[in-house]
DNA sequence: GCCAACGTTGGC
DNA sequence: GCCAACGTTGGC
């Protein structure tokens, strides 16, 4: 299993959101990196650490799970949502995406500067100013990063 | 609100 | 195929 770290702002989607989803399609990914990572490197049930970004402070706040398969993004392909990409073709297309699910919370938040300062998480990409919206963790970073936070809980 | 980092686009 | 211009992300 490996372990992940996705980014969103809380203003457009955030850890509640999921919660009351239970389960979301992770649309809207335009970076070739991050999508390669969930078309290729993904597996269902892999653990990923739920990030706020563009909030004072940014925070780790909880744990969502690969939910299922890769397949294209249809938001590629609808002329009236935000993430249209006229140039992705149906039939080959060009964004791929999968389910998260909701795991829990964390039982408190891990805020991006206690990241920076945490001997145990040096090396962590988060916190090298990482424009990526999907990240690869290092098992023992996802594991201390949970310990930070309390572990998690379901609310 | 500023601006550094960095990915993408498009002219040549 | 290079690289300048441009647009976006996201911390501060």
């Amino acid at each position: 299993m490996r372990h992940w770290l996705i980014k969103s702002e809380p203003d457009a989607y955030s850890i509640d959101d999921l919660q009351r989803d239970g389960r979301e399609p992770w649309d809207g990914i335009r970076n070739y990196q991050a999508r390669n990572f969930m078309r290729d490197e993904m597996s269902v049930g892999d653990r990923v650490l739920f990030y706020h970004s563009q909030v004072k402070p940014p925070a780790v706040v909880g744990v969502a799970e690969v939910a299922g398969d890769p397949y294209p993004d249809p938001t590629a392909f609808d002329p009236d949502s935000p993430y249209h990409d006229p140039k992705s073709d149906p039939d080959d297309p060009r964004w791929i995406l999968v389910d998260m699910a909701y795991v829990g919370h964390l039982q408190r938040p891990v805020p991006l500067p206690e990241i920076k300062e945490d001997a145990k998480l040096e090396g962590i990409m988060v916190a090298r100013r990482s424009r990526l919206s999907i990240q690869p963790v290092d098992k023992k970073h996802y594991d201390r990063i949970i310990k930070l936070g309390g572990g998690i809980v379901h609310r």
